[in-house]
DNA sequence: CGCTATTTTGAGTAAGGTCAAAACCCGTGG
DNA sequence: CCACGGGTTTTGACCTTACTCAAAATAGCG
């Protein structure tokens, strides 16, 4: 597993910020660029780490953030008993670690999905540069902020909603994330399995392919193993939002 | 209702932090005293507020945070159909407010369970103050953590435990609170109803009520009405964990 | 090409929800 | 002091959704 051949150290590249196309989604968002130069000489871009390799776990020592640049993660804390819930699925732009803080040490644990690029953003350092920069120090602010809002939403959700509202919500969530990256909002990979996707939504993995199965009967989408294109995306917003009265099966075998 | 002989204008009273008996529980944890002063100088103290009335609102423009000093808060999202999500129930040292911060507005709402009194903290002194006193950033990034922090064990709860170990860990939770503020650890009042518990926990006003009797037939608490008294402690803790294979019940009237 | 892991589908079940009614609690006013 | 009325809580009977268990189908990999 050594690979003596690798000459670049992707630990030295000094990740620049301002020639990142991520840069307005990612921490930098809204800073000037004399600004941006005091961040970018403390974060440090990263080897790709390949699928199922951590980014963090439980009870590491919490020293950064992790930006991630390409591919994807997810986030999962464990209870007494053993059992994962995942807390979130993470794509370019979007930064993990921020549970860590309180007690300098991480409660969650962080996995690539795929081959995953990312930057790391050492807390100290962060930190003291918010210190020099309003602007920064309001950006993590709402960065927090955000991850708070978006766990009442799961919350919401999970709490309020049926099975197949939960999925739709899921499909929705992905595709808009994708349309800022400037991918397709109708057509994408799912990253994750649907025993990941069961987990993050409160449903067995079980659950998880009938309602794939009634979707894709029912002309919502189309789905090969991974490959998902959104055919009706009025229609599953329709379930999110709670309308679409009972979702009523075509399930009849003649037709 | 308008009280006329009221003199003393709550909101000119400068709330001094060092003052406050939950002044290590609160925001001030960790400042030096020199920086409590300069802290001081922007939190405002209230009139009390009675049971039912608004600290804010979904949409409201976001100010400030607050910090329960007394009583107690519930804090809810709203979505599209008009079912409302409890996130979190807040007692004194406790602040709330932290979603409003990404979109200048508050994106919850929240409300008095009983007559409540709290601390005003404008976000944009807080932030000004922040550039000057390394510590009380971080303390303010300690907080936010924490409450993502929070969120990750609420959803672990939520969706990977019995009706029976959310509503244990419910219990659990409020007494370890309770103690941190040097109440009792084993008797306290509710403050909300079963209603809220219910939705809160993610299950219905009935489950909530059927769970209580049921604790009750196998004295595990002793409830009347608000008041409850934990009698078994290490059997509540054990469902929590997930021990306890099947929490028999006594249901037979004989015996 | 065969082996394993993942996904899909089916049949039966159980936990918790729904609906309805009774009990209780508490404030109000006679 | 007691009767009334509205709200909350409790209890009961029944039902539905999503879970469990099991097996078949499919995909991915050596």
């Amino acid at each position: 597993m050594s690979e003596p051949v690798q000459i670049i150290d992707f630990s030295k590249i000094k990740a620049t910020c301002s020639n990142c196309n991520l840069h307005e989604l990612c921490l930098p968002h809204g800073l000037q660029s004399k600004d941006l130069e005091k961040l970018e000489v403390v974060v440090k871009g990263s080897h790709p780490i390949e699928k199922g390799k951590h980014l963090f776990r439980t009870d590491d020592s919490f020293e950064s953030f992790y930006a991630v640049r390409s591919g994807s993660v997810k986030v999962y804390v464990i209870n007494e008993s053993g059992e994962e819930q995942i807390i979130g699925f993470y794509f370019p732009g979007e930064i993990i670690g921020f549970d860590g803080i309180e007690h300098h040490k991480h409660v969650s644990s962080a996995v690539a999905l795929e081959t995953t690029t990312f930057c790391s953003l050492p807390y100290d350092k962060i930190n003291d540069i918010c210190m020099q920069i309003p602007d920064l120090q309001n950006q993590m602010f709402r960065l927090l902020s955000r991850e708070i809002s978006n766990e009442n939403q799961l919350l919401l959700t999970i709490n309020k909603r049926s099975a197949e509202e939960r999925m739709a919500s899921f499909l929705i969530s992905l595709s808009s994330r994708f349309k800022k990256l400037g991918y397709s909002a109708k057509e994408y990979n799912l990253p994750m399995s649907r025993q990941e996707i069961g987990n993050y939504l409160g449903l067995t993995i079980e659950t998880v392919s009938r309602l794939f199965s009634k979707f894709q009967r029912n002309g919502l989408v189309k789905i090969n193993r991974k490959a998902i294109r959104l055919e009706n995306l009025p229609a599953i917003h329709a379930i999110c939002d709670g309308f679409s009265e009972k979702t009523k099966d075509n399930n009849s075998s003649s037709a």
